[in-house]
DNA sequence: CTAACTGCAAAAACTTTGCACTTTT
DNA sequence: AAAAGTGCAAAGTTTTTGCAGTTAG
């Protein structure tokens, strides 16, 4: 995991770069994104601006995910309700979910992803550019709360 | 894969004998989606269904995919835009969709998907109850097109 | 006949868009 | 000063819901 201060800064200085305005709601959303060590949604990261920034709109908040995303500098995942955001791992990965808490948790498992997805070109002559992997279950606080 | 005609007469069978109301209405989406052999949305099963059936709502397809969801005879794959449902396999399976025709097809991939499950398991502690594994890319045809 | 189902229309939930105003550079 | 970004409100999408009328069993 990235240093939350050094994501925060590479953000800026890839906005900066590529000469998009920095205004303080862009900021304050990018602070928020690359200290999260969540998947916020659009309307979390939107409750949390308006503490310090009340006039901020959802309008704001998505178009600035926008931004970042066409960057490559957020993934988003996009769940049955609603939309989550990842501002620290920009690249597909798998996710665990858990079907009680609503915790999103990241799955670290590079080497089985690269054999699922060259098993998937070779099988069927796919050739994969991204993908979406979505585990849904009980995370292991909940497993241990139900007995 | 099974015969339409029998996943049809199954889908009824197991209506008759939950004591739903066989409706000319869901006759009718009952037979698309097990004549079906893609991935149809709401809206294009609507379509479908009005030729037949021109007073059909769209409020009463949702209704019977529901109705089809909770008896476990169907599979609600959401992707980033809208719904599509699968009504042949209604268990959780990968899926390959292109990218550029918009096509989903089904991955066979029992065993490669049997293995990471298990490694998120092992890996993790969670408890993996289902899945939706998406690959997004290039399906042969379009590759071909591309050159 | 009655409980279940349909269709309509309204609502809900999330996201996008247009435009006047404001701010960064 | 000019271009870019913000905020508001309206509109767009997909799905859900309530209810009066209709129909399968």
């Amino acid at each position: 995991m990235t240093d939350p201060q050094a994501r925060f800064e590479q953000l800026i200085a890839k906005l900066r770069t590529s000469e998009y305005r920095l205004t303080p709601q862009r900021v304050e959303l990018i602070r928020l994104i690359a200290t999260s060590d969540g998947h916020p949604s659009a309307s979390e990261l939107y409750s949390q601006i308006r503490i310090q920034f009340p006039t901020m709109s959802l309008a704001t908040v998505y178009k600035t995910l926008d931004l970042l995303k066409e960057l490559g500098e957020v993934l988003e995942i996009g769940l049955r309700d609603d939309s989550h955001y990842d501002g620290n791992k920009p690249y597909p990965h798998p996710h665990l979910i858990c079907m009680k808490c609503r915790k999103i948790m990241d799955g670290e498992l590079e080497l089985a992803v690269k054999n699922i997805v060259q098993e998937v070109e070779q099988s069927f002559g796919f050739q994969i550019l991204k993908h979406q992997l979505d585990f849904y279950g009980l995370c292991p606080d909940c497993q241990k709360k139900k007995k």
